[in-house]
DNA sequence: TGCAAGTATGTCTGATGTGACATATACTCC
DNA sequence: GGAGTATATGTCACATCAGACATACTTGCA
């Protein structure tokens, strides 16, 4: 995980830890967060994908630079509902999102 | 889509189609709708399979059986956020949740 | 260097979600 | 029928999240 990225999580709220991130939290409340990263990072790469900037995402969703600039950085005053709506108004589907869901690399653990 | 389960959503704020449900809904509204009716009906299905009362999933996830209830009905004062704490206390996982958002049914549109 | 565009962060007010409680309904079993 | 258990629904007071705004930071370019 690069450093600024790190720090950024833990300006918004979340405890990072160093190898085995999430530590301190609960198995269910890191599963949660691990979710709502993936929707973050989701909603950022299609942005960026489709040439766009917040403040032009803000406008479609009929809301504001700053919170699409929190959406991006999981802040924890964003709720999952708002990730999910925003990635469908930027194209995505149900199944998008199930794709984030499932780890890609095999061979290591969960 | 039984006759009671239509009207139970009815009344939970959301607008059922007969056939072509969830007209009236744009294309990202649907969407999030049929995440957050896949998320409800899969927190009642874990919740049975593990054989509890609504009472005692309340009691793990430090809530209350009326909100459970409220959960599993889709209510519309029930956030994703909280669906998802649910179903990941009743055991899921982000893997179980992709599985959910995933049409099985071949041969059919989405 | 200065400027401009894009992004990040802090904070406000109003909207929505939350647990809790009361109560209604449904279903057994006696 | 009534009692007991489970689930559903309506409502509160309080917490959290929403868009909006101001403002700071970053980046690229003249």
């Amino acid at each position: 995980m690069r450093v600024d990225r790190r720090r950024k999580l833990e300006r918004a709220g979340w405890v990072v830890g160093e190898a085995g991130d999430f530590l301190g939290l609960s198995p269910e409340e890191r599963q949660f967060v691990e979710v709502k990263l993936a929707l973050a990072a989701s909603v950022r790469q299609r942005r960026e994908r489709l040439g766009l900037t917040q403040l032009q995402v803000a406008e479609r969703l009929g809301s504001s630079q700053s919170r699409v600039a929190k959406m991006e950085a999981a802040d924890r005053t964003v709720s999952t509902d708002l990730l999910l709506k925003a990635l469908f108004q930027l194209g995505g589907s149900p199944r998008d999102v199930a794709k984030l869901l499932i780890p890609k690399i095999r061979g290591r653990a969960a």
